[in-house]
DNA sequence: ATAACTTACTTTGTATTACAAGGTATATTA
DNA sequence: TAATATACCTTGTAATACAAAGTAAGTTAT
């Protein structure tokens, strides 16, 4: 993957992730998807990529988890997330921080050539 | 500073001031404090982390620099850069690959809670 | 004058994080 | 029954924003 697209990422699927679960439970490999298919294909997480996060968020207490068996002709159980009250607090802050940067970043991106020397 | 922010701009900053030297030269301190005018103080660079970037843009010959000492009452030079045809190469994929993110982020960030279960 | 501040550039070390690549094991489909 | 998808986990690596430190010249206030 293009070292770019990597950097741009950072720290921002935390906050995608955190919002996903903000709306409904997940397992692991269902935020994969989810992500994806929210995203329309934009954005793909690595599987060694969201573990890693979501234990992260763990640990830091806004989200939670829990193995259940929804489906009956499954034998295996499956690890669901879920998010706190803390976390969802931290959501909004990161959602705050994150609509800041990205309006400052617009900023300079959409803004025409502007040469006074010229 | 918050952590959260300092991986926001991962990868990003390089990006705008590939955009800004793009419309003119600029030597290091005054990008510093073009980037916090142009964003509306949404983004302050760090001179710690500003000349890093210039220098791995500088290797990658991405922009090209030079002394020279525009204002006669100064004594000392500036060290000037300028954007290079690679650069602007470089900066259009980039652009490309940052409003993709961007977007699909969004896409996820934007959308209201849609519980199917509820 | 001189102390304090700003301008201007540089370097070293640290923390964080996305991913590649490896692994395990069950479930489903060809 | 072989291949693929599902589901979870771990280790090591590369990249990068910043803190903190330094150097040195220019400017401003007392």
């Amino acid at each position: 993957m293009k070292q770019f697209t990597k950097q741009i990422k950072k720290g921002l699927l935390e906050l995608v992730i955190l919002k996903l679960l903000n709306d409904e439970d997940l397992y692991g490999y269902s935020l994969i998807q989810k992500v994806k298919e929210k995203s329309n294909n934009s954005l793909d997480i690595k599987d060694g990529t969201l573990y890693p996060i979501l234990y992260r968020l763990e640990d830091s207490n806004m989200i939670e988890s829990y193995w259940e068996q929804i489906d009956t002709t499954r034998s295996k159980p499956r690890k669901y997330y879920k998010i706190t009250d803390n976390g969802k607090t931290g959501l909004n802050d990161m959602l705050d921080e994150y609509l800041e940067i990205s309006k400052g970043i617009n900023l300079i991106l959409n803004s025409e050539v502007n040469n006074n020397d010229l």
